[in-house]
DNA sequence: CGATCCCAGTTGGTTACGTCA
DNA sequence: ATTGACGTAACCAACTGGGAT
């Protein structure tokens, strides 16, 4: 079924909408029809997916990220519990094996112990992320805390080197999560003190949110779009 | 008008999984 | 039945370009 939204041109603009973080309970139509892809193509990848080790993985946790159909709501409205209830839950999962390491989202939190109380907040986190600086990249990246956009600028290109792939940690990730359920913007101020907790430079901060931004969207206009989609098989 | 921020779109590294010899 | 190489899909950090402030 055609709706006639203008979702994206290519499936890539689609690429890093991931499959596990439907909503449960609902199917992956929306996300088909996003991606202008057969349906059948996608349920198969999704069963292949579900019949291999993934299965039970982190990655297939509901990604929590308050959406409604058709209506953004802010996300004023914040008490403690509220704001984390992934910290709450018990997941059983076990880290780390038969895990999907690529997927370090939200869903990935249910680490719990590497976390402070429900309650915990930017400033009080206890955590020494200094030990998860990985790679040869971080190495030389003792000036990283220059700020701003002047950032910007490829640091690898400055020291002549190829772009490393470097991956957030689990807490790392779970604690970017945590103040993005608090604000989904940064101010610069915010954006320093971040970046220094994690042991982050300034730019890794601004790009995680400006990635997580985009995943809140798509996942939005997903849900937009299987309501529209019911919408029109009621009036069919 | 330059600096800064954000967004949309893209790139490239990493990982899990299926297939096949 | 096992194993290792290979291809593919998914994920995501990081980048680019452009518009807005």
């Amino acid at each position: 079924m055609e709706l006639g939204l203008s979702l994206g041109d290519t499936p890539k603009r689609f690429s890093f909408l991931s499959k596990s973080q439907k909503i449960p309970g609902e199917e992956d139509l929306g996300f088909c029809m996003a991606l202008g892809m057969n349906g059948e193509d996608e349920i198969r990848k999704k069963e292949t997916r579900n019949d291999g080790k993934r299965k039970g993985s982190s990655s297939d946790l509901p990604l929590q990220l308050d959406l409604l159909p058709f209506s953004p709501v802010p996300r004023s409205q914040t008490s403690s519990n509220l704001r984390f209830p992934w910290l709450t839950q018990n997941l059983a999962t076990e880290t780390g094996k038969g895990i999907d390491q690529r997927t370090l989202g939200v869903e990935e939190a249910e680490d719990g112990a590497a976390l402070s109380s429900p309650n915990s907040t930017v400033s009080s986190f206890p955590m020494d992320f200094s030990i998860y600086t990985r790679g040869k990249r971080d190495a030389n990246e003792g000036e990283a805390d220059r700020g701003g956009a002047s950032s910007r600028a490829s640091d690898d290109e400055e020291n002549g080197m190829a772009r490393k792939k470097l991956r957030l940690t689990k807490e790392q990730s779970a604690f970017l999560e945590e103040s993005f359920k608090e604000h989904n913007t940064l101010n610069p101020k915010q954006k320093l003190a971040l970046a220094k907790q994690l042991n982050l430079r300034p730019r890794q901060v601004e790009v995680w949110f400006q990635n997580r931004r985009a995943r809140t969207k798509l996942k939005q206009t997903e849900v937009d779009c299987e309501y529209l989609k019911r919408c029109c098989e009621k009036l069919t």
